[in-house]
DNA sequence: TTTTGAGTTGTTCGA
DNA sequence: GTCGAACAACTCAAA
């Protein structure tokens, strides 16, 4: 009779059919599954704007999966634990599964959840589908979570190994009674007006067909460049699969058995070190949970930063006069996406050449990256500033002329996201403000007119982070 | 408990 | 143009 009962897949940040642990679990069952995702805007850090488009893409494409398969994907928005209680009661369900999410507050939702329905007679079960490790499992021989990545990688790879990815069903056994969804699109989870994510349109196929396509394109043309080729933000040397993973299109478990079976090499070695930095983030914030929103290094908390909102706003729409982070800042507001050299330039030169806080560059990101991440943009903002457990050194400041000529040497990436300086040649393309009056005027660039004077010199911006980075250390 | 070696991605300066 | 040292000190992780 128990069997009969429905059971509720409450889907999160698992948008995929293919080893998914808690789908997996309902199938077996042989129960008829809900499957459920819950708009929830009130836990943790909201849905920054590209994310929230990006979840319009996948539950698109999820819905149109799991209608395949037989069942109807329920949505719903609302506090979970009142939408979970509703549905149970509507249908009868006997048992909630979901897998496990591993920031502070969410954590802290789905145990009282979890108990909640317990004592209510329902069971209720979560799955790891999001780590490869789970946060507790590894520890330092004295028993502490790891602050620095290097032990942390050699500690992964010499553990056993993640579990093998779990096929996707081929079947699902929907749920025959009825149950209210809303309707996707009031929601209104992409922009309208104005409508900034053309881009975004342009350049993602959100869901977990392209990404397992990522993958494989990945693999065939990339992979054995990748060392080299993944610094070079002009060409298409990374995998791009970062939104996918931080919606949870493609489990680690998936790219990492793929990975382990890819030719060895350098490049295939290099990637799955990425994939464990992954790991790392997430561990960290499991374990320091104030990660996001405070320093790691408590000395932080009294360092000189500026608040110059002129300055933010330069940054936040390109326009500082450095070709390379406007580039960079300019991908992101058109694509929800930042090649990786070019994320360490920018947030370099927000925080050391314009001293403005971190948290002010990770609220941009947040809000403006498709494949948003608490863990790996806190660690990755705490990593640029310096006040991260294993953080660059404070003398470590991107010179973003020397950066774009060494990384960007044809000009390409910045000839195509700052078209205003196309025109010069590559030996002033990355420092216009030197070029001599006759090829800026070839160029048709009018400095401070057709495209800004840098905002800042780097040599006087350099000097002035350095003191206020030396000040924290002596704590004059 | 103490010691030892090491720590994602850089820049500048002077020889 | 190339190369090595200095830029600091601290904390981490394992022996």
């Amino acid at each position: 009779m128990t069997s009969d009962a429905p059971v509720i897949v409450w889907l999160r940040r698992d948008l995929r059919i293919a080893d998914n642990p808690a789908l997996q679990a309902a199938v077996a069952r042989g129960a008829p599954v809900i499957p459920l995702f819950i708009l929830d805007e009130d836990t943790g850090w909201p849905l920054g704007g590209a994310a929230r488009w990006w979840l319009n893409g996948s539950l698109t494409a999820l819905a149109a999966k799991l209608a395949k398969l037989g069942t109807t994907l329920i949505m719903r928005r609302g506090a979970p634990d009142k939408v979970l209680r509703a549905i149970v009661q509507e249908t009868g369900a006997a048992t909630v599964l979901w897998n496990r999410c591993y920031e502070p507050a969410v954590i802290a939702r789905d145990k009282a959840i979890k108990s909640d329905l317990q004592k209510g007679g329902i069971s209720a079960e979560s799955f790891n589908g999001a780590l490869l490790f789970e946060p507790w499992e590894l520890k330092t021989q004295a028993g502490n979570p790891f602050k620095v990545f290097t032990p942390f990688w050699r500690t992964a790879v010499s553990a056993p190994a993640p579990r093998k990815p779990l096929p996707a069903p081929k079947k699902i056994h929907g749920y025959g009674g009825k149950v209210t969804s809303d309707v996707l699109t009031s929601w209104k989870l992409p922009p309208v007006k104005p409508d900034w994510a053309v881009g975004l349109r342009d350049t993602w196929i959100p869901g977990e067909a392209a990404a397992q396509d990522h993958v494989d394109k990945f693999h065939e043309e990339t992979v054995t460049e990748y060392v080299k080729s993944r610094d070079i933000p002009g060409e298409t040397g990374t995998s791009r699969l970062s939104p996918y993973l931080a919606f949870g299109e493609i489990s680690p478990h998936q790219v990492w058995h793929q990975a382990n079976h890819w030719e060895p090499g350098a490049g295939q070695a290099g990637f799955m070190r990425q994939i464990i930095w992954r790991e790392f983030s997430a561990h960290l914030l499991y374990h320091f949970p104030q990660m996001p929103e405070a320093p790691l290094r408590p000395a932080f908390a009294d360092f000189p930063w500026t608040r110059d909102k002129k300055a933010l706003r330069a940054w936040q729409q390109g326009h500082t006069g450095y070709p390379i982070v406007d580039a960079g800042m300019r991908q992101l507001w058109h694509t929800g996406w930042m090649h990786n050299r070019v994320r360490m330039v920018v947030a370099s030169f927000l925080v050391k050449h314009l001293l403005l806080p971190w948290r002010t560059g990770e609220d941009w990101f947040w809000d403006t990256l498709v494949d948003a991440d608490l863990a790996n943009n806190a660690a990755n903002w705490q990593w640029v500033a310096g006040c991260g457990t294993d953080a660059a050194p404070y003398f470590r400041v991107f010179n973003p002329v020397l950066q774009g000529e060494k990384f960007d040497g044809d000009g390409a990436y910045v000839r195509r996201w700052v078209p205003e300086i196309a025109g010069l040649p590559d030996a002033w393309l990355h420092k216009p403000w030197e070029a001599p009056d006759m090829e800026l005027k070839k160029a048709g660039v009018v400095l401070g007119k057709t495209y800004p004077a840098p905002i800042v010199d780097h040599k006087t911006a350099r000097i002035r982070a350095l003191a206020a980075f030396k000040k924290i250390r002596t704590g004059d």
